[in-house]
DNA sequence: GTGAAAGCGCTAACAC
DNA sequence: GTGTTAGCGCTTTCAC
């Protein structure tokens, strides 16, 4: 085997050396490699051998020095474990793709702040970002906008700064309302999201929709986990008057109400009904078939990315989105 | 509001602009900004609250350009879906972070390839790379170690140019099976992952166990989807011969089958045991109570990065981990 | 500690 | 079409 990694000190090619390999001058191998159209096939064949010959790999870094623009999008997920949010991603990656964009996720340790992750993509000075589900304050959010265009996808910003889409999260949570009351529910607790992108309004939704059947609001606080969930089922058993309908924040908040649920013995749903929010596959197993609230993930990502190259080309008018959010309905309700 | 957007043509400042307004020397600026511990306190304050003021992000692109390194580690992950690559992620943050490097994330559109991703960041010169669950060809692997310390997570690579970390699946498999003999079964059929990572040594596991136990090994193909699960329980319900226990390939395709056999009307573990592999969340769902094969996933992610560490500083003897896996016993099997 | 000077690998005018 | 030139924003000797 003899010398066995290349890797340490090794040193990659440049535009330099594929010149001289080519025989040709430093601009002819620039020009081929930005596929400029004024090169002859003949000389850009010798250059492109020439770079193969070699394994020369263009240095980002060094070309978006010069140029000043990387034609990389960063994204930021507030959660890499949530397929919501991953499933948002799909829609930037297909949508950047189709314009010649890559995407760079930014990370960070597990849960400590997506701050450092969007730091590192600024630094690298990205063309353009994507905030998905971000709990950034709106501040800090704002600061970065003012520097690079920003979108944010399953948040909302009022400013003019940055974009925003979302679904429409109120209707979402009166359509659950509405289908459960339609089966004859009236005593339904929300399990909320506490902090999470778009518990608020959720909660919001729940609120105004139960007022308006004239019914009384009782809400549990939670987050975005299952294990949320399960501590929010404790409450319910625990209290004396069971609701006959739960509306979870989300599908894991759900999946973790009915994994308690099921451990206490109550059946879903013959002795309490169960709707979720998101979608997500998780609600779509049999062995779960969660009652939820659909919200078009890959088509809210390929948005965002629409909205962040015409920023990009210079627009200036903010956007705001709302997508229409529909009510799939599973095993999970049924009447009281 | 005036002018709405300074994103388009906003000018960052620069090492220079900070050193006039700090009136210091451009040499000064970067020394701090370097964290050299050969700058006055005075004088580093001076600098970093000129830098505070005009709001000065260091240009990485011209910090590695002129350092030759980056500080930030590439990782591709095969599925951003899959929750088990997702927590191998979380140890590779970790551990980074730890280490002070950064990790971004390359993707791709959905389901086109690792190789684009892998690009961008080798363009990027970041200054190694770990690929989690990868598959891509060997070569090519090979080929980006050349020039890139390197390191394969859930996937073997014999080479001295690559470190790699996975879990014995062979060992796994024996245990999953061993259990369900103990519990008394004799027809177990495995459902494989196809072409995915480990699979065929969880495959080749299953093969050998059977053998010791002087049983017939009977293998559905598949790949790591819910989706393959569903098609493999109706192949299973389809046979003369059923078998009594199904080992699959991981929990995806356990809870694909576990649906599918759900609709078909077969309960589980009382007409049919099922085992998965991963040990994800979804295992754990009390509605979905899987027996399952668990690995150490952030101890795992955690593990590539100090090799890689190891690498980078000029290790070149290569490091071959065998995690050991473990047997979580659930809800899903029982005597036949 | 501090400042000057060279150069990292590339792009973008600009002449030829 | 092709070659020349001047930076892009930073780090890194090296002399002071």
């Amino acid at each position: 085997m003899g010398r066995t990694t290349r890797s340490v000190n090794y040193q990659a090619p440049t535009l330099e050396d594929v010149a001289r390999e080519a025989g040709v001058s430093r601009a002819l191998v620039s020009l081929v490699m930005r596929q400029s159209p004024k090169v002859s096939d003949a000389r850009r064949k010798l250059v492109l051998d020439a770079a193969a010959r070699l394994g020369y790999r263009p240095n980002a870094n060094a070309r978006s020095l010069a140029s000043r623009q990387t034609r990389v999008l960063g994204a930021v997920l507030h959660e890499l474990h949530n397929p919501f949010y991953v499933e948002i991603h799909d829609g930037i990656a297909q949508g950047a793709a189709d314009r010649g964009y890559r995407v760079l996720i930014g990370t960070s340790e597990p849960r400590r702040g997506e701050q450092s992750a969007l730091e590192t993509l600024l630094e690298l000075r990205v063309d353009g970002l994507i905030l998905v589900g971000s709990r950034l304050p709106t501040p800090a959010i704002l600061a970065v906008a003012e520097t690079t265009p920003t979108v944010v996808v399953a948040r909302d910003i009022r400013s003019p700064l940055v974009d925003s889409i979302k679904a429409d999260e109120r209707a979402g949570a009166r359509h659950v309302v509405q289908h459960l009351v339609d089966l004859g529910h009236r005593h339904i607790t929300h399990v909320d999201g506490g902090a999470g992108a778009g518990a608020s309004s959720r909660r919001a939704g729940y609120r105004l929709a139960m007022r308006e059947h004239g019914l009384h609001a009782s809400i549990v606080p939670g987050d975005y986990t299952d294990r949320a969930g399960a501590v929010a089922a404790e409450k319910l058993l625990a209290s004396r008057r069971r609701p006959t309908a739960v509306f979870a924040a989300n599908d894991f908040v759900a999946a973790g109400l009915m994994s308690s649920l099921a451990e206490a013995g109550l059946r879903v749903p013959d002795d309490l009904s169960v709707v979720g929010y998101d979608n997500t596959y998780l609600a779509a197993l049999h062995h779960v078939s969660l009652t939820t609230v659909n919200q078009p993930r890959p088509a809210m990502g390929a948005r965002a990315v629409e909205f962040l190259m015409e920023r990009i080309d210079g627009r200036t008018s903010p956007r705001r989105e709302r997508m229409t959010p529909t009510l799939v309905i599973r095993g999970s309700t049924a009447p009281p």
